[in-house]
Formats: structure tokens, C-alpha cells, sequence
DNA sequence: TATTTTTTTGAATAATTTTAAAAGATTTAA
DNA sequence: TTAAATCTTTTAAAATTATTCAAAAAAATA
């Protein structure tokens, strides 16, 4: 959901993106030639391009329309050598946005988090068939409308943010209740079986609220 | 009432407009040349007309000619060739607005919004049968013209414009009542009750003014 | 002042949250 | 391997909290 391919061939360049992207929560690969980039989207796949068009053996245009037979994901141009006609070039070819080299760090990321609101975030959470739609304030489960309580809201958007982490008992309560509530630790539990009543296939066997002993539970 | 004709004879690019404008809402049909552009705006029609000058046969003055000739929807011409020459060319022929390709997305998109904006916006908010004249303060249920109070008037304007969020009591009595009120809670959960007798069909299954329970309110 | 509108109140109702006790799992240590 | 200890889940009832309703009081307006 938060993948991006760079596609760079100064190796210095792209480790510092890299790191720099990941910092911000995405999830980055790089690639130094346009047939390796080309290989990689391929097999793996990408939520974002950054192309740059100077690219040794293949260029950036030649990628950008490889990448545009396939689907439609978004590419982001980057460029020393952006003049009208580049940016018309790669604009009829499909790309999203364009940046010109050297840019600053602030604005790549701008554009990035841009792209990815504009194209990704729905304001919605969704996982498999369960859909949380914040702003509505709304569960469905396999396209059905759950009720759901106040604190239950609470926990099953603490889960699915952090889903794959395990998050403590201590810290849900802590997230939910309030540091300064006195309630008992079992309410906790409690309420995390309501919802499993009300999200999971079987709430025996939970595929999605997952416990750790001893820790607490794993939102998957 | 957001219909958008985009005539662009790159395919590629025209597709990812319709994408992107989709996803802000718009209705988006495209056509491919000035002669498909006609026939389709005079068969189904349109709000505003994105068109490209530069295609091939009926070049974008023609079409910006003809449908002038028909009505007065808005036109935003596009082009890679604007010179003074031509801008002054489109604004003779009618066009309300000009960007040059190659273009920032966001820069179209605001054009776009600023053009509907001026041109449609009529003051009214309509949801089915409800309907909320903003310049003549007069809230329709059925045609029917229905009194509303002012607290009720503040109230149903916040839930209407703000339809399918669901709006916290705390967010609903600040905007209404004002932040210094000192009035009950209770207060607010009344005029709900006045309002749903005076909009829903069954006050006592609403339609429109769902409860959130231990949130707020949405208006659906 | 009379009328309309808004706010408050308190009781009834409905829904949620908490609690406590028992049962079920998992881990630890003998 | 087994028993004990620890942790988690279930259950149902009790407690709490939120909402609705109707009527009365207060405030604003004509």
C-alpha cells in the first residue's frame, strides 16, 4: 500500500531517498537501469514510480511507456533536463507529476504524499472485507453495515492502523480509556470479543484479531 | 450536474484525467476528436467542456464556435500553443478559461472547481426530496415550503453540507450554540428531535438524521 | 401583552460498559 | 509429564451512561 520504486542511477542519490522515504513510513525499492527497474515493477509491483529520465542504456520515457501498457499506476518524473517538451513528452506518456533536479527533499515528499492521497487514500481502511470508514463513522463487514459502539470503534481503528504490529494490553487500554481510568483490565477483553463477534467468520477461531499471549493482540 | 466533456486526442492522457477528475467527483465522458465532441455534446450534453485546441480535423476553435452557437456552457481551453494571438482567439469565440499544456494537475483541477463554483453554485443544497435554498433561507420537504427555526435553519445547513460525516454533539452544539454556551447537552438532542419531524417521513426511523451512538449525528 | 420560539428539566427508555466469577488455554516448574 | 500457576475468554447480570420524549419555564419577538 505504501510501496515506491525509484528508479535512479546514482546509487548515492537513491540510498539517501531510500532512507529518507522509509522515514516517512514508505516502503521504498531501487532499481539503476531502466531494464532492471522494468524486471522489478514487474515482479513485485509498485503503488508509485520515480522515474528519472536519464537513465543509462534505456530512458525514463521508454520505462514510463513500458509501465503505461501494463497499468496505470502513478509515475513522478524527475529530471535535471525538464524543458516544455519533456514535460509534454512525458505528460502525453502518462506520468503524473514532475520534478526538476535538484530539487528540494520537502517538495518530493509533498508531491509523493500528493499522489498517494490523491490516488490511495479513500479515507477508508480496508481490509480484505472489512472496510472502516472514518469519516462516515462506519464498519462493513463483506459489504454489510455493523453496528458498532463507541469503544469498540476506538479499539478496531487503533488495530487496523497498526495492523501487523502487536499492540499491549496496556497500551490499547491506555489509548482508549485513558491513562487515568480505573476500569478493570478484563473490560478490555471484553470489548475485544464483541468484536470479534462482530468482524470475524468464526470469533473461536479469529483470523483477524489475533491474541499474543502475554502481550496482548495483532490486528492481521 | 458535474458532467465534464474532455476532448483530447491523446488517449492515454485523457484517460488519466477521467481517472483523476473521477476521483474529485466529477462525471467525466471524453471524446477523441472535434467531430465526436459535438455529437456527443449535442446528444448527452455537459457542464464544462475541457478541449483541447490542437486536434486533428475540427481543430478547438471550431468545436468552441459550434457549441457557442448552441448554448452557453463553459469552456476551459487547453493547449500547448496559447499564444496571445490564440487566447484572444478563444476568449472571441466564448471560452471562460485557458491553461497551457504541458500544465500542473492541481492548477486544471482548481480551474475546474473555480468554474463550477461560479457557475453552478446556486445556493441550494438539494438531498432528495429535501431541498435548503441558502440565499432565500427556505428549507422544501416535497416541494412543501417547511418553517424552520434558526437553530434548526444553523443545524440541518452543518449536517447537509457536511452529508455522509458523521459530526460530534461537542462539534455540532460549538458551531450552533457557540463555544461560551452554557445550555445542557440535552439542548442540542432536542432540536434534532424538532428537526426530524419536520424533514423525515418517520421521525421515528429517520432517513436522514442518523444517531451515532455516544458520537454525534450524520446526515445521509 | 400575547405569541412564538428556544431552552431546560426530569423521567422513561434504550444501549453500552463494567464487573465478577467460572471456564478454558498456555506456560512454567517440579 | 503432570500439576500448578498464570493469563485469557466467556457469560450474565449490574451499573452506568446516552438518548428520547413531553411538558413546563424562560426568553425573545411582535
Amino acid at each position: 500500500m505504501t510501496d515506491i520504486l525509484i528508479v535512479e542511477d546514482n546509487q548515492e542519490l537513491a540510498e539517501l531517498l531510500k532512507d529518507f522515504l522509509e522515514a516517512e513510513q514508505y516502503t521504498v525499492k531501487v532499481a539503476d537501469t531502466g531494464e532492471r527497474a522494468l524486471a522489478l515493477y514487474l515482479e513485485k509491483g509498485a503503488k508509485l514510480v520515480v522515474l528519472d529520465i536519464m537513465l543509462p542504456g534505456m530512458d525514463g520515457f521508454a520505462v514510463c511507456q513500458k509501465i503505461r501498457a501494463t497499468d496505470n499506476t502513478p509515475i513522478l518524473i524527475v529530471s535535471a533536463k525538464i524543458g516544455k517538451e519533456d514535460k509534454l513528452n512525458g505528460l502525453l506518456l502518462g506520468a503524473d507529476d514532475y520534478i526538476e533536479k535538484p530539487y528540494d527533499i520537502d517538495l518530493l515528499l509533498a508531491k509523493i504524499n500528493g499522489i498517494f492521497r490523491r490516488r490511495y487514500d479513500t479515507g477508508q481502511l480496508v481490509e480484505g472485507e472489512i472496510i472502516l470508514d472514518k469519516q462516515a463513522h462506519q464498519l462493513f463487514v463483506h459489504g454489510q453495515e455493523v453496528d458498532v459502539t463507541a469503544k469498540e470503534w476506538e479499539l478496531l481503528l487503533l488495530l487496523m492502523e497498526n495492523k501487523g504490529k502487536t499492540l499491549s494490553k496496556e497500551m490499547l487500554f491506555h489509548k482508549v480509556w485513558g491513562f487515568d481510568s480505573f476500569s478493570e483490565p478484563q473490560t478490555l477483553t471484553v470489548h475485544i470479543k464483541w468484536l470479534r463477534q462482530k468482524i470475524e467468520a468464526d470469533a473461536k477461531a479469529p483470523e483477524h484479531i489475533k491474541t499474543i499471549w502475554g502481550v496482548g493482540y495483532r490486528f492481521e
